[in-house]
DNA sequence: ATTTTTATTGATTGACGAGTCAATTAAAAT
DNA sequence: ATTTTAATTGACTCGTCAATCAATAAAAAT
């Protein structure tokens, strides 16, 4: 019964789909027809739609970023003071939406996966771009030249927060972690810039 | 042409060439065939002296964790004040050896698996458990209560600028990334306590 | 010398899964 | 009314790969 424009349609379908199943099984060992049948359709369908697994994955993580960027969006529009708005992000990063099991698998395997697909690993650096450019725009005026050193810092403490997530689901919730990113965040906010600094 | 005693020799050049394999590929899709091809033998063998293909990868990786092992204790044995000790053990975590692009790749899959394997979860709880403790172990003389938190700050930290490489193995080696943990800690160190700390 | 044990592999099995295709259905366009 | 077009699938092809096994070879033990 081919209604016309079913296309958008399926191709949600499929793209929900795929981030359930991913958490399921937690790995990217996940047959097309797994996908397909849990949205409700043929596995010939999802090639049909999307011409290959990859590109299935793809729109999946495509999928999960853009929420992450209108999260972090739309915290930001609340806040207008760089402390505020550093927290913001901070806290967007650790949303029970981008917490949940599903969602971790996928970025788990999607950081294995950008090490062999290019498109994996370009979509990896639009992230971790505008992530460092977002800690970076508040934290100049606070402390200046020491601004890119600090946002490394705070990057690779999500990052490395987020990890320890994937191994032990119960501990440390969401509020817990940016609670201890912020914490050090204000450590180093506070602290006197180191002596030896210059170049 | 059977000399006896080949068991150990023959394992051993089946978790190198794991390891070798998994970098090579920059994931787990790895066959057994070609594990035991670069090995030098069947993959008859292979299965003849491991049982299965997981078993073949959780001997990689607890040959990866006790190298580790070894290097944070020689390091440890040569440094006898606690923020030299802090320092060993966070410089050994960034050793060249840790950050060959085959021992990362095996890190990487290796959280993917932990959640699927409850033999991967597990021995990744032993490394966290000790990192965690040795941490810990220098952190109390030196600022007490506050050392539990700053702890397990460190330890994303170092997680976090881990997987910052397995995206772009060029930027950031193994020195840039544990000086800029050194300098988060030492501003941790020197700040003081929170107003309102008691739990 | 013959028996036992260890090492070793080629060939095979059996399962599974990605991607293709021809065929079917029904809406839309003419 | 017929033609075109989008939606949809069951069946099939083709590869791949983990695991098994029977067979061989040679050192060790008797």
């Amino acid at each position: 019964m081919p209604k016309i424009g079913m296309e958008p349609i399926r191709r949600k379908a499929l793209v929900d789909a795929t981030i359930v199943e991913i958490g399921r099984s937690g790995s990217l060992d996940v047959t097309v027809s797994q996908i397909a049948k849990r949205a409700g359709m043929s596995s010939a369908l999802a090639h049909h739609y999307f011409g290959g697994k990859d590109q299935i994955f793809m729109a999946a993580m495509r999928h999960i970023l853009s929420v992450y960027g209108a999260q972090v969006r739309a915290a930001l529009s609340v806040s207008h003071q760089p402390r505020a708005r550093l927290e913001a992000i901070i806290r967007a990063s650790f949303e029970a939406g981008n917490f949940r099991g599903e969602v971790v698998s996928a970025w788990m395997n999607f950081y294995v996966q950008s090490q062999t697909s290019e498109g994996a690993k370009r979509l990896l650096n639009i992230y971790q771009a505008r992530l460092r450019s977002n800690l970076l725009h508040e934290l100049r005026p606070l402390i200046g030249p020491r601004a890119p050193d600090v946002a490394a810092n705070v990057a690779a403490l999500i990052d490395g927060y987020y990890i320890r997530h994937a191994l032990r689901g119960s501990l440390s919730d969401g509020r817990l972690a940016s609670d201890r990113v912020l914490d050090c965040l204000d450590m180093m906010l506070t602290a006197q810039p180191k002596s030896g600094e210059f170049k």
